[in-house]
DNA sequence: TCAAAAGTGTTAAGTTTACACCCATGA
DNA sequence: TCATGGGTGTAAACTTAACACTTTTGA
């Protein structure tokens, strides 16, 4: 069978990217939607999108979707999947591969974010979201949810010195479910590649708190990470 | 913009599905792979594949897929991800979403599995796979272990009834470690789902070992599964 | 009679959980 | 001076891991 017939006796189909941005601020898991202001589902939220082109990969697709929104890269994203439902978009028949992304909430660009009509919404209280976004997102949760209990992803959240309240209570957001806060600062004492600075936060208590630092290198040598 | 518009300035793609078939059998977990026998990759190993159609979700492409070649119904199968490197098949650009299937080496049908000149190969002695077939195959199992280890998955690589030294063999060819016996058995003893049945077992031994049944339904009561 | 797989409990080690008070500081 | 968040250790409960011998039976 030659080449050109192998193929082309088979449908093409739009491919598009979602992406399920993550940020966390004020102890709160927050997820960046688009109030979309073209058809179809004008006026609706959803994720950002954006439709996979000829000459990028979808991980490349991803990539730029992300950075059309915030201005970032060099972001931390996973794969969630792949969304094939014949009608998940009722304008035409789109496949569309879900991405999450980590993003630290005082890097982005305000003001691309503001051009694109986004806006953080606390994860516990989404607002209906258009088409299959909703399991989108529940998928994206428990994905990150699962790795972020077994690798050190959640620093992503975080600016680069954190207090150990602020690791805390990234983790409890994430889980869902308060930590004891003696065991907790056990557990991260023994990882080694969470780094106590010389800083102090004055900024959440009177009393200030000691600033403290992940440290790659450590961690891709020796690191185990349980949390 | 008016909807043709917005979707017809993208362009469209391919979209294939490939399966990660595992079948276990003499304390071993086995893929069924297929020798080309046409371009590209012609005599090369590679997953059991096809094109997603027009009037399919992916979840059914899948599911059409994995019954072409072996007559099965009704297993059970988890997407893995999707593939979409630009030049992953040389031939033409294709975006591929793998799936997973864990079958009963017993039921499939040998004579279709034959005429698509495919052949079941330890799963820690592949071949050289084309494209980017190893990559989805590590992946898969990865996945699958994960699940495995926190659902009753495993149940649906076995015969209806099966004796505990198979489900310990099973789950040691899983982990790619071995388990201790007592402690394994103390742990399926905790499990009300997997029900001891009057039955035995001849055929591994002399002197006969007692076969048990997985129950569905007790599980989705009460259980609570951990191997 | 013996080889081969089936079956069966106990103890020590390690991990996880629960829990309450003092400290430092700015308002 | 006091309200607020920062910081610290111990003991009990639970879970996991290590370990060896007896039973049955067909060849």
């Amino acid at each position: 069978m030659p080449k050109r017939n192998y193929y082309s006796t088979h449908p093409k189909f739009y491919v598009s990217i979602d992406c399920i941005i993550f940020g966390f601020q004020k102890g709160k898991l927050n997820l960046l939607l688009l109030k979309r202001n073209f058809e179809p589902s004008k006026g609706n939220w959803s994720l950002m999108g954006g439709f996979v082109q000829k000459e990028e990969s979808t991980d490349d697709a991803a990539k730029r979707i992300l950075h059309e929104l915030t201005g970032l890269e060099k972001v931390y994203m996973e794969q969630v999947g792949a969304f094939g439902e014949i009608d998940r978009d009722p304008g035409e028949r789109v496949i569309s591969i879900a991405y999450y992304a980590l993003i630290n909430i005082d890097d982005y660009d305000k003001k691309l974010v503001q051009s694109h009509n986004a806006h953080w919404a606390d994860i516990n209280k989404l607002p209906e979201l258009i088409f299959d976004h909703r399991e989108m997102v529940d998928k994206a949760r428990n994905i990150m949810k699962q790795k972020a209990s077994v690798k050190p992803i959640g620093f992503n959240l975080l600016p680069e010195l954190f207090t150990l309240t602020q690791l805390q209570s990234l983790y409890e957001a994430i889980y869902g479910e308060t930590i004891d806060k003696r065991n907790f600062r056990k557990r991260v004492a023994e990882m080694e590649f969470i780094e106590k600075t010389e800083e102090i936060d004055k900024s959440g208590s009177k009393r200030g708190a000691r600033l403290y630092r992940m440290n790659g290198d450590i961690y891709r040598k020796t690191g185990k990470f349980k949390i």
